[in-house]
DNA sequence: CGGACGATCCTTTTT
DNA sequence: GGATCGTCCG
């Protein structure tokens, strides 16, 4: 135990072992967060404080992953594994699923995603007659989820005057009926969405003082990471819990707080010190990760604004490269001279795909990048595409799945009751929808009692809906005596969802039922995990964990050696060695959505985010003219580029700008696709493979006595390298050429078909 | 009722 | 330039 104190600086450690009581650490980018939160969480371990007492929250799965991990590698996993760690949601939707009577709730509640949310509200406002423009879903299901965050309950927001004052002025007055109407039939469906996960704990502990107790009695200690993250809500939630014990520790960085649009309150680091008069400050100020030039430079962007917890980031690794800033004239242009920039450094620094990270503020830009990389044979990984558990396939099976666990989830049943086809439509549909919304019940309460024709239909439509009803409850019968895989590899099967797809000639719908079998994949894996003896794995937890998983918890199959390409949102909390910041220009970085000086400031904290992932070499580009719905629109440099000292910057010269092979780079067919998860890929891969392409139609090879030293070549299978020497094997002359993707190769020029690209 | 084809809207960022 | 929604037709 001594010994791994001895791995900390003398801050870290004294943040480590001040155990007790109210204690704030700002730990600056870099600065070895991670390491202080897990030696804590070992440290009051080895202190003899029980796992179950300690409870640690983060914001993603993989934080609480990577960090258990950590821990098990220090206290052994037997002690890491009884910790209540995990993410807020994670962690109150088990409690409230326990707790769960208390609210008036089935403790095998649903829960609502983001779609299923969106079209709960589009069916409202088409069952008010509202207009759907004017409502759109996603502007009332925002405002709602900000007013959630706040802990304005439905009946609290209609009746709040301001509110409503608030949504008239945005031509919304409604925004209060819908939010009522929503809460109601979030109910009568059992289902929750992500922030009344949040809001529903809260009331919880407000109406049930025992409970809270209970929770404030067993959570001797209490850990948040990223705390400049939390809302109101879980602010809320941590204060009332460490009310008894009064040990909380939270970590975070107010100059990363990148996340106000999703009700996040950077108040809550920067009042800490107020909420809790005796607490303990530590300031981790050190960053082990960049060189100098990137932390200064990150340094005088952020002084620029005014809201902050003074601090000094510093570095005491190498000076390092100066910002190269890459000035171009097109978004493409923009794409093809970054990637020819890192091929140049794979080439001539001996880095690898691996260590770069291009990243965007908006997830529109990656598509020419992918397709500049894709032109370079070079391997890359979207971060934050569809992911695998938003694919309509996957959905499909997981709503019914959703419906066996809780029939009355109307969302799920709307999705499969037609699907595939059972010549149910959608007046019938609506019909049924409205019969259960006026008796305020769920549609599976009108349809399985088929004896009370309350919707009104004719008896071969009542016939047919009796086929969908039985189907479920055969499934429902068989939950208790089959175990999760078991059950969904079953009705899969039943349901007919596969023969929809047809693998022979479709490479769609090949990758549709590969899909499938990845989640049936990952439900076997859930059963054996989780099931004991006789004990089987209930579907319903798959069911919890899956709604609470994300892009980044689900992105599994990781391509070897790929550039990385993602949001900075996304990008929070990683290092890459080389960073490529692009699309800085006004009104896409900062966003044009960002309003008033609060909004700019998080912008500004966002590039801050963005520069201090790097670690040897961060730099910059930005376009004079970007399309933006398909036409070319002038943009002007972002305003941040003036933040930073010049000293830290230069611009690329005219040969970097342009890099070799560039100009004729848009001629190039491309010829393997590297794998990725955005939709435009696999578009791509769809026409690819719509057309035999052994041999690329452009592809004629040059003369092989034009070869030389230094040139960049394009060969069929390797792709673009180039060529480091050339000697003679015989009568015939030899090159040794280097390619990212494929290694360094020694071809004979007179067979190898070689096409000089510059 | 379902599929095909236009018109329209759009782009932050995500637990 | 593209995804989604609505309309028209079989």
């Amino acid at each position: 135990m001594q010994d791994f104190l001895n791995d900390l600086s003398d801050v870290q450690r004294q943040a480590v072992v001040s155990k007790d009581g109210p204690c704030l650490i700002v730990a600056g980018a870099g600065s070895g967060k991670t390491r202080v939160l897990t030696y804590r969480i070992a440290y009051l371990l080895n202190q003899g404080v029980a796992p179950w007492n300690i409870l640690a929250l983060t914001f993603t799965n993989k934080a609480a992953r990577e960090m258990k991990n950590r821990i098990s590698a220090l206290v052994g996993a037997e002690l890491a594994d009884k910790l209540v760690m995990g993410t807020f949601h994670s962690i109150f939707s088990r409690i409230l699923r326990v707790e769960s009577d208390r609210l008036g709730y089935p403790s095998e509640y649903t829960i609502y995603d983001t779609t299923d949310s969106k079209n709960l509200i589009k069916s409202i406002v088409k069952g008010f007659e509202f207009d759907e423009k004017q409502y759109k879903s996603s502007t009332v299901l925002n405002r709602i989820s900000m007013a959630k965050n706040n802990l304005y309950t439905a009946q609290a927001y209609a009746r709040d005057s301001n509110m409503y004052a608030n949504d008239n002025k945005m031509r919304m007055p409604m925004i209060g009926r819908i939010y009522l109407e929503y809460a109601s039939r979030c109910r009568t469906s059992a289902a929750m969405d992500f922030d009344d996960l949040l809001l529903n704990t809260n009331v919880l502990f407000r109406d049930n003082p025992d409970i809270l107790e209970k929770y404030q009695n067993k959570f001797k200690y209490v850990l948040v990471d990223e705390y400049q993250d939390t809302n109101f809500a879980q602010y809320l939630i941590i204060r009332q819990l460490c009310k008894l014990h009064n040990n909380i520790c939270v970590v975070g960085d107010d100059a990363q707080s990148i996340y106000s649009f999703r009700g996040a309150k950077i108040e809550n680091i920067l009042n800490f010190q107020k909420d809790y008069p005796q607490h303990r400050i530590f300031k981790l100020e050190q960053n082990y990760r960049s060189t100098q030039t990137i932390v200064d430079a990150a340094n005088c962007l952020i002084e620029k604004n005014v809201r902050r917890i003074p601090k000094t980031v510093f570095s005491e690794n190498d000076e390092g490269a100066p910002i190269k800033i890459f000035e171009v004239m097109t978004e493409r242009e923009e794409a093809n001279t970054v990637v020819m920039d890192i091929y140049n450094n794979i080439v001539n620094k001996h880095i690898t795909c691996n260590d770069v990270a291009i990243l965007y503020r908006t997830n529109a830009q990656s598509r020419v990048f992918e397709e500049a990389l894709r032109k370079r044979n070079m391997a890359y990984q979207i971060y934050g595409g569809t992911s695998f558990y938003q694919r309509k396939e996957i959905k499909d099976i997981i709503a019914y799945l959703r419906l066996v666990v809780n029939p009355d989830d109307g969302e799920a049943l709307k999705r499969v009751i037609n699907y595939p086809s059972r010549k149910i439509g959608e007046a019938t549909i609506d019909k049924i929808e409205n019969a259960a919304n006026n008796m305020h019940v769920s549609i599976w309460q009108i349809i399985s009692q088929p004896n009370n024709n309350h919707a009104n239909l004719p008896q071969s439509t009542l016939a047919r809906i009796k086929t969908f009803v039985d189907l479920i409850k055969k499934y429902i019968g068989l939950q208790n005596t089959l175990d999760a895989y078991d059950l969904a590899r079953q009705m899969i099967d039943e349901v007919g969802i596969k023969s929809e797809f047809d693998a022979m000639n479709n490479l769609e719908d090949q990758s549709r039922l590969q899909n499938i079998e990845e989640l049936l994949n990952a439900i076997m894996d859930y059963t054996a995990a989780n099931g004991n003896g006789s004990d089987r794995a209930p579907l319903s937890g798959f069911l919890q964990n899956v709604a609470l998983l994300t892009d980044q918890d689900t992105n599994s199959d990781e391509q070897p050696n790929s550039v990385t390409m993602m949001t900075i949102h996304a990008a929070k909390g990683l290092e890459f060695p080389y960073v490529y910041i692009v699309g800085l220009e006004e009104n896409l970085f900062p966003s044009s959505m960002a309003e008033g000086e609060f909004g700019i400031e998080e912008e500004r904290r966002l590039l801050y985010v963005a520069i201090t992932r790097a670690k040897t070499v961060a730099n910059l580009s930005f376009c004079h003219s970007r399309s933006q719905y398909g036409q070319a629109k002038t943009t002007s440099p972002s305003r941040f580029l003036k933040d930073i000292d010049p000293q830290y910057m230069r611009r690329a010269t005219p040969a970097e700008r342009s890099g070799f092979g560039v100009e004729n780079a848009d001629k190039f067919q491309p010829r393997r696709i590297t794998q990725s998860f955005s939709q435009a890929a696999t578009n791509k891969l769809k026409q690819m493979h719509s057309q035999p392409t052994h041999q690329p139609m452009d592809f004629a090879p040059s003369d092989a006595g034009d070869i030389k030293v230094g040139m960049s070549v394009e060969h069929v299978q390797f792709g673009i390298g180039k060529v480091l020497k050339i000697d003679s094997l015989g009568a015939d002359f030899c090159a040794t050429i280097f390619f990212p993707r494929a290694g360094e190769k020694r071809l004979i020029l007179k067979y190898a078909k070689l096409r000089i690209v510059e």
